[in-house]
DNA sequence: TGTACATCAGTGAACGCGCGTTCACTGATGTAC
DNA sequence: TGTACATCAGTGAACGCGCGTTCACTGATGTAC
């Protein structure tokens, strides 16, 4: 299973990858790959699995380690930084496949996502940051966040992991966007009465 | 030109498109591709430059239509999702070339969006809509902005282009990212002294 | 403890097929004199 | 106006190759008695 992710991270497209090509990868008659998988599809679905695990283990970390709610953002984005530069081929998969070729995986990204931003409001609502946001309004807020980020993300996954210069730009820029997006938040209820 | 638009319409990934399936679809022999193309990138990169003109001609539309400052974002919204959705196929492959898999088309379209968020910017400024921000601060705003639509542009070309329920609510969901971003705009100052 | 059997990842040969690319060609259209 | 030539999109046959998938197989590991 990390054979297609290899070639992921090598610059290839899940899309374009093939079932020779993978098991040669994997060092591995081609025949070997049914007693795995039915086709790519059913591969990349179970990679979507493993990038849920991924996914959660971020989090964890995210929520042991921001403890003070005025360095939430600076730290929420450097922890997902580390995690995107540690499992880049993972997360390369992700962006790839959000705009893929299987409405499956897809999907299966998209319900990722939706997971992450429903957490997210959660621990807001759990820190009392958001006491004068309606469920729905911040439902959406955090929606926006999580995009920003995913964004972000192929931002930080087209330069070179140790281009340090450009990795702190992306850090800052994201940091930004996000206070802009808080600072949005904190003025909404004005907008809408 | 158009084949692989429409192959790509019809849900395949361009990464996965080859010279033969192309040359089949425009209804030609395989060898004529190369009296066009170098290779499939060459290809790409040209379906790059056309979808400059497609968004060209969106922001001209949006220009024209948008003379209200108040009425702003609701117009702009509707009019991106009307080319959008007029112009579905190459907005799949812009899409798909963000994550795909030459570097040199993924800069293509990464320059669009970037042109687009600077033109965004001047016209913010003509409206004096924005006096009190620096420069840096517009155009990270209107970065976040173009990224937002963007993301909003997957969601768009996951759903049938006839589900007008769906398609109702990812623009009332657009309009709300963009409403939130402003108002995080407007009161950005305060946070930066 | 020893024997018999089930399970299962991996093997290797073989298949027919579609792929990218080459080549010399045709035939329509535009240009020069 | 007519003739000669250049340009260029498209043709069709041919090539060698890697593809996905099938099949009967091997050999290691775990389980039952």
């Amino acid at each position: 299973m990390s054979a297609p992710l290899t070639l992921v991270g090598k610059g290839r497209h899940f899309a374009s990858l093939g079932i020779r090509e993978v098991t040669r990868q994997a060092g591995v008659v081609p025949t070997s790959f049914y007693r795995h998988f039915r086709n790519m599809d059913d591969l990349g679905l179970q990679l979507v699995d493993e990038l849920g695990l991924v996914l959660r283990r971020m989090m964890r970390e995210a929520r042991e380690n921001v403890l003070q709610a005025d360095k939430l953002i600076d730290e929420s984005v450097g922890i997902f930084i580390s995690h995107a530069q540690a499992n880049r081929s993972f997360f390369l998969f992700m962006a790839q496949g959000l705009a893929g070729e299987s409405r499956a995986i897809q999907e299966g990204i998209r319900s990722e996502m939706r997971y992450f931003a429903s957490e997210l409001a959660n621990d807001l609502r759990r820190l009392k940051l958001v006491d004068h946001l309606s469920d729905g309004d911040l439902e959406m807020i955090c929606d926006l966040v999580v995009r920003s980020v995913a964004f972000s993300l192929t931002d930080l996954l087209g330069v070179s992991a140790d281009d340090e210069y450009q990795v702190e730009q992306i850090r800052k820029r994201t940091t930004r966007f996000l206070q802009l997006i808080f600072v949005g938040a904190e003025h909404w209820d004005n907008r809408r009465p």
